[in-house]
DNA sequence: ATGTCCAATCTTGCATACAAGTTTACGCGG
DNA sequence: CCGCGTAAACTTGTATGCAAGATTGGACAT
């Protein structure tokens, strides 16, 4: 093995350090952080530390106030009602150029990522979890975000897959330690993942959209359930 | 008056200096930067200067390669209708829920933009400009975005209006100098965000959303027309 | 004239020093 | 015990120095 030259630039690594501590929770809401503590903890000085907040503030996870200090953001059920709400009208309308140009090649990427779901289902089963975390949570999610993006691929608009991607990624930061995945919402994302799948299989341009959004509608009602309960 | 203390911090003042430069064309696609250059052109250091950079670069308007240089990215027909497509799909939906939101204030704001757009087209006509440019250009313009705009405020949606507004700004950098706009195109679309008001008032929400769609369609063919000749 | 190699120069990446405003904490007087 | 003022500590904003890779230009050999 060739020994790393490069390793990586540093304000990625401080990027994935800080997008780290989001997504695991460590950094809750409304929390105060500070360029030199972050940098520190991640080991980097501050110059791209701050480049990292920066780009962290730009995808709307963090604010800045001048000279007070850097905070994580609040997010509230309207926020998450947003993220749905663009996903539903870009991920529909690009749906549409998608489903006739998918090639056997994508279609069967389409069908290993149902099938990796599946899998992630059935180790939860077999771990007797009655929600979803650990490695089978982290899995499940990959296929999910990598089923949707490879759709938006398809449909030839990179725009749009910037835009999504961007959504899923604060939905990660956010969403992720909200969301009640039971055994119920996971299989039910399965489904209609599948029925997505056979329809763009069909050629049904119009039953992959009516799926689709029936999905995204779903998974809106189980990303707020656990907020309207406060 | 109070004077102002803070002027405005500099790494926007770099940020709306490079900006100037790529709406006015100064900066071409495909050409090589610097930051020190562009930090002494602007009179700051290079510190913000590289902020603005970076945000250029995650708005994409700029792309940078590691130890050689910054350059002005190139842009395509394909860029361009993605951003459209992206446009009519947000737009659209969101027109929907605009629509029936819409109150006596929000109309008479939407009337003024119409009625100023009308005026920048006299002023075209009076000046006898075969296209339209300088201040009406100016002017039309901005009244263009401020209709698309409120009637995004209206929807809600506060993640749409960011998403939309700068696809607008790209559009400034790139498709600005390529858009012919005669007196044909820019009464079109004063034209239509008429129609797009009348229905509005109406509460007709599927008509507002047909004159929508039709604008950015009739937009969008505008924009790739000077590109198509290539 | 042309290809090649090397050095000077330019670029970004990163660290750090300092400036200026904000917050916090503590001591003091009531 | 409580308010209050002040100073220290902390925050971000900015400038600058240096490192290391990329580029360029020219000298030199053929």
């Amino acid at each position: 093995m060739k020994k790393r030259r490069h390793t990586k630039k540093l304000d990625e690594r401080a990027y994935e350090f800080v997008s780290g501590l989001l997504a695991s929770g460590e950094l809750k809401p409304g929390q105060k952080l500070s360029e030199p503590s972050l940098a520190s903890a991640c080991g980097v000085s501050r110059t791209p530390m701050r480049e990292a907040v920066r780009r962290l503030i730009a995808e709307g996870v963090l604010n800045q106030v001048p000279k007070s200090g850097t905070y994580v953001c609040g997010f509230e059920a309207k926020d998450i009602c947003d993220a749905y709400d663009i996903r539903t009208a870009i991920e529909s309308a690009m749906l549409e150029r998608a489903v006739p140009r998918l090639t056997k090649s994508d279609l069967a990427k389409l069908a290993g990522n149902c099938e990796r779901m599946h899998k992630a289902i059935l180790a939860m089963k077999r771990a007797k979890m009655p929600i979803m975390t650990g490695k089978p949570e982290t899995e499940f999610l990959a296929e999910d975000v990598a089923f949707h993006l490879l759709l938006l691929r398809a449909s030839g608009n990179a725009l749009a897959e910037k835009i999504i991607a961007n959504t899923y990624r604060r939905n990660q930061f956010f969403g992720t330690h909200s969301h009640q995945r039971t055994l119920l919402h996971v299989s039910l994302a399965w489904r209609f993942h599948c029925e997505i799948l056979k329809a763009c299989r069909a050629g049904d341009t119009a039953a992959a959209v009516y799926w689709l959004k029936t999905h995204i509608a779903r998974s809106e009602r189980d990303a707020l359930m656990p907020l309207s309960r406060m």
